[in-house]
DNA sequence: GCCCACACTTGCAAAATGCAAGTGTGGACG
DNA sequence: CGTCCACACTTGCATTTTGCAAGTGTGGGC
C-alpha cells in the first residue's frame, strides 16, 4: 500500500478530515464538532474512535460527563496537508 | 461550505486521489491504472467521469477504443496537497 | 472469419452513511 | 429529595455507496 493510500485510510473517510480541520483551530467538544460540521452523530462517535485509536486525537476529560477532543502530535502533523488541500479547493492554486 | 469540504467534495470520494496520484506520473490508460491500483473497474468508470465533470483530468484518444487520462492544469495543482499527504501517510512528518 | 485486448456495463450483495429517536449520567435548581 | 436539563453518546432502520463477478461491444491482427 502505498503512502498515501496509507493517509487515506486514517483520514480518508467521509468527515475525517473535515473533524481534524476543525480541531487544528483548538481542542472541541463533540456538540461543538456536530453542530459546526453537521455531520450525523453517530458517525461522529465512529470517527472520533477511529481517529483517537489511529492516534491523530485523543480525549481531555472537561468535567462529569463532558471531555474535549485535541489532536495529537501526529495530528497536528496534517496541517500542512489540509491547509494545501483548502487552497486548492478554493480555487487559488 | 468550506474550501476543504469543497475539494474533498471533488476528490474525496474513495480512490480519487489514488488515481489523481497515478496521473501525475503521467497519463494512464484505463487498463493501467486498473491494474496499478487494483479499483473495481465500475468505480473506475465512475470516478475518471467525475474527475472529468470536475476539470481535473482530461480523455486523449490514442487508438480506436483506447484513450488515456492526462491530468488538467487544476489537477496538476494538487500535486502539492497529495505529496503532503503522502508523507504524512509514510510517517516521515 | 476468429480471436484477443481494451474499455467499459450490468446485476446483485455487502458495507458505509445518514436520519431520528432513545439512553444514561451528573450537576443545577427548587 | 425530586425534577429538569445539557451533554455525549447508542440504537434501529432506510438510503447510498462500494465492491465483486460476469457480460458487452469494438476494432485490429492473423
Amino acid at each position: 500500500m502505498s503512502d498515501l493510500a496509507a493517509a487515506l485510510d486514517i483520514i480518508g473517510a467521509r468527515w475525517g478530515m473535515l473533524i481534524v480541520e476543525r480541531l487544528l483551530e483548538g481542542p472541541q467538544r463533540y456538540g461543538d464538532l456536530q453542530r459546526d460540521l453537521g455531520v450525523p452523530t453517530n458517525i461522529l462517535t465512529t470517527r472520533l474512535r477511529e481517529l483517537e485509536t489511529a492516534g491523530v486525537l485523543h480525549r481531555l476529560p472537561l468535567h462529569h460527563n463532558t471531555r474535549a477532543y485535541a489532536l495529537t502530535e501526529r495530528g497536528l502533523a496534517l496541517r500542512e496537508a489540509i491547509t494545501a488541500l483548502g487552497r486548492w479547493g478554493a480555487g487559488e492554486v
